[in-house]
RNA sequence: GCCCGCGUAGCUCAGGGGAUAGAGCACAGGAUUCCUAAUCCUGGAGUCGUAGGUUCGAAUCCUACCGCGGGCACCA
């Protein structure tokens, strides 16, 4: 919120140098201002003199005194202002402008941190999308979580936001799913039963024979079909993936069926649009997409010679779906095996005349696993898998969410299982929390002795002097453009790292200072203390919730 | 062979043109008559994979190479 203030000063000042000639306008754009990462050198700096020196060819140090110049004709809030190092302006605020965020902070209550950049803009993210073959696994759960996290920050900066799962419940896949089943049902029965060779092999399919035996007795024997089979299978693993979803604390707007597409035509007529733009050629009796005209390598097959579409096609389809449902912006998370069909897609919806550009694809890396230090290797079909499930028992949803939020999707996560399970203490999420309850102690504790720790009404906000204080101010102040950057960047774990120094200077602080201390410290000392728990309290609270995390109380 | 991601402290990872490169874990030592010790404080630890290049300035951008992971189907 300060930041936002200064970058103005910064800008106004920028203007300002060049209608009075003293620089040209060519700098405009990109020179930057930033807290430095060192102590001393100001509460926040600019690099403009630097940027424009390589652009005018002047010398740094001399354009910083030219701007040093007109930003010193603010005297509303900057106390001090140096030239420093090869041509940084830092710029020193009053003490003040920090302890003055209070009153806006506390007035904005469950609203602080959240925004409206996002102006209503539409944007779909699409997640998960596991077809219901299995429990969800733990890569599953990465994906889900980082979806839900990334849904969840663009609705706190003021996206309309809409989550869709896209599954499939036709085709091979499926087959094989029904015969697995078959298998163990005929087997369950000791009757003689031939199990597909690439068949699911996970323990869930006993249990789906199970109760398709218990439901219809042995009347399905004979079937020749395997429909039945599929059909019970899809919806028993359906209430699962739901429910574990559901533990996740994830939902859904809506699932949107492949199948759909190839009803309502629009397999058919993206093919006949292609073929319109002479994008399209049969060879080797199936249906050629000539990728090679955007760029790729070779072109591709999007209908096979058996009649069937290949992935592509469907995907391509889908997408353009979701262009006619009139969303600014597409998101679509994906793990790292997706890679290959991306370009493909794009290519697909620049062919159809669409705007890729309103598509990102946030691929995450995978999740290793493991246990007793050694990687554990994992497969759906043969069920070596660890299911979020099993996860969610052993660490419960907070810290499950917490760890897969914590690093950027481009970086492969190390779950280990036996720090997760066992070191809980040192855990970070716990760490996070517990500043939390500590607030809520301290509050709990005003209450209790009758002070108020709502309204900054009648304190003396100039009391909030140490060093750990302004700290603390400023992180305050910076929770919105934390959370701003980590929506837009798509980065949750940028919020995560927030919490966690948020974390680190209030214990800090905590260790060093007491809030309620009546016969060591003045009552007009500890109302403003009181005041800046209470808005800690909020950072917390809000940031915990909004990446969809608990905010306990007492622990 | 081609494409994508990664390579930063013993381990797990932040930082992704800016000043003297950070955190957690682990390790060693210390702090509680007082708001929760699930906390804090102190300490050591690094050729930012290698070699060039661009730049006033490179861990960050470019190129090549090395290592790890993933992908290169008329499977999804």
């Amino acid at each position: 919120m300060i930041l936002e203030r200064l970058i103005k000063l910064v800008d106004a000042c920028f203007e300002k140098g060049v209608s009075e000639g003293k620089w040209s306008n060519a700098a405009a754009g990109k020179y930057s201002v930033e807290v430095p990462k060192r102590e001393g050198q100001g509460d926040y700096s600019t690099n403009m003199a630097m940027v424009m020196a390589g652009i005018e060819k002047k010398n740094p140090r001399e354009i910083a005194g030219l701007l040093l110049e007109l930003l010193s004709e603010d005297n509303a809030i900057i106390e001090k202002l140096e030239i420093a190092g090869p041509g940084f302006v830092n710029i020193f605020l009053k003490t003040q402008v920090w302890q003055d965020i209070l009153n806006p902070v506390l007035a904005s209550g469950e609203n602080f941190g959240k925004s409206t950049i996002g102006n209503g803009k539409k944007v779909m993210v699409e997640f998960v999308s596991a077809n219901p073959t299995g429990p969800l696994s733990i890569g599953h759960g990465r994906q889900a979580i980082l979806g839900d996290a990334i849904a969840r920050l663009l609705e706190a900066t003021g996206h309309s936001v809409y989550r869709e799962y896209y599954f499939n419940d036709a085709g091979r896949q499926m087959r094989v799913l029904g015969e697995s089943t078959r298998a163990r049902y005929l087997e369950l029965q000791d009757k003689p039963f031939e199990f597909p060779e690439d068949g699911y092999q996970g323990e869930y399919i006993q249990d789906i024979a199970q109760s398709l035996l218990d439901e219809k007795g042995d009347s399905l024997s004979e079937q020749e079909d395997v429909l039945p089979f599929t059909e019970k299978a899809v919806e028993i693993i359906f209430a699962d993936i739901s429910s574990t979803l559901k533990r996740m604390g994830i939902t859904f707007d809506n699932y949107y069926n492949e199948h759909s597409l190839y009803d309502e035509g629009h397999i058919d007529s993206v093919v006949q649009e292609l073929r319109d733009k002479g994008l399209v050629y049969e060879k080797d009796d199936a249906v050629w997409f000539k990728t090679t005209e955007f760029g790729h390598e070779q072109d591709r097959v999007i209908i096979k010679k058996t009649g069937e579409p290949t992935y592509r096609l469907p995907d391509i389809a889908y997408h353009r779906e979701k262009f006619k449902r009139n969303f600014d912006w597409m998101i679509d998370v994906f793990g790292s095996d997706h890679i290959a069909t991306v370009p493909d897609v794009m290519a697909g919806l620049e062919a159809l005349g669409y705007d890729s550009s309103k598509v990102t694809v946030v691929l995450h890396q995978f999740v290793t696993l493991t246990r007793n230090g050694k990687q554990v290797k994992m497969s759906t079909r043969k069920a070596t898998f660890v299911t979020v499930d099993e996860l969610l028992d052993m660490v419960g949803t907070d810290v499950a969410r917490f760890y897969f939020m914590m690093r950027k999707a481009d970086s492969q996560l190390e779950f280990d299982l036996d720090l997760a399970t066992s070191e809980e203490k040192d855990n970070p999420v716990y760490y996070v929390q517990y500043g939390h309850a500590r607030l809520c102690s301290i509050m709990r504790r005003a209450q209790d002795m009758g002070m108020s720790t709502i309204s900054a009404e009648n304190v003396d906000l100039s009391l909030l002097v140490e060093p750990e204080e302004i700290q603390l101010l400023k992180r305050i102040s910076s929770f919105p453009g934390a959370i701003e950057s980590a929506a837009l960047e798509l980065a949750p774990h940028r919020a995560i790292f927030f919490l966690m120094e948020l974390a680190a200077d209030w214990h800090s602080y905590y260790n060093k200072h007491k809030v309620i201390d009546p016969e060591h410290i003045e009552q007009a000392v500890t109302d403003a203390r009181l005041c800046l728990v209470t808005a800690l309290r909020l950072v917390f609270k809000n940031g915990l919730e909004m990446l969809g995390l608990t905010a306990p109380e007492k622990m």
